[in-house]
DNA sequence: CGGCAGATACGCT
DNA sequence: GCGTATCTGCCGT
């Protein structure tokens, strides 16, 4: 099953497609919580709008790792929100997750979410971490391990996949870079 | 339902 | 000190 990530080792843009359909899976209290990845953004050293573009530091260290790894910062005093490291070791690339379609679990998801309902569970970047329970503890982690987990899943075909600049970003933001399953509901933003 | 202000704490200069 | 890969609630239509 590790064979089928082998993928994540490639350039960050491709990865960020190929994440499209691929699963997230959440054990937590003898429960699993499943989402499929209908949204993601690319990030990269050479691009300024980047975590990575300022070098190494200790938060985003794990960046620059080999690929395979979650990378989970916190933002805005109050939000999470998680990615999977790409590309080779040494290059600061990882992929945002920005939105997943709940698969399994919803209503422990909705529980995490406080009761909220339909598509704003999980329809933006901090909404899935919370969603999952997933915070910082987790940044450094394999995602071939639980109790989170990244499963391969189809690729999409190109037809099925918007790409756009990214949202919430000031610097480098002509880059087509923001990738989403066209059609669904779950994508934050068309 | 669309736009905007406020929340809130961490990482980096 | 300050800017932030966001969300929610409150205001207006």
């Amino acid at each position: 099953m590790a064979d089928r990530l082998d993928f994540l080792t490639g350039n960050v843009v491709q990865v960020a497609r190929r994440l499209l359909g691929c699963m997230v899976v959440r054990e937590l209290d003898g429960k699993r919580l499943i989402g499929k990845i209908v949204e993601t953004e690319a990030y990269h050293q050479s691009d300024a709008a980047s975590h990575s573009y300022n070098g190494r530091t200790p938060r985003t260290e794990v960046m620059f790792g080999p690929a395979g790894f979650w990378y989970v910062y916190f933002t805005y005093g109050m939000h999470y929100c998680m990615n999977v490291v790409t590309g080779q070791e040494g290059e600061g690339s990882a992929v945002l997750i920005r939105a997943i379609e709940p698969i399994s679990g919803l209503e422990y998801m909705r529980e995490h979410r406080r009761g909220v309902e339909g598509v704003n569970v999980t329809n933006g970047p901090a909404k899935t971490c919370q969603a999952l329970a997933v915070d910082k503890q987790y940044s450094g982690h394999a995602v071939t391990k639980a109790p989170l987990r990244l499963i391969a899943g189809p690729a999409q075909p190109d037809d099925g996949i918007v790409a756009t600049t990214r949202i919430g970003i000031t610097k480098d933001t002509h880059r087509l870079w923001r990738f989403y399953c066209k059609d669904n509901p779950f994508v934050s933003r068309p």
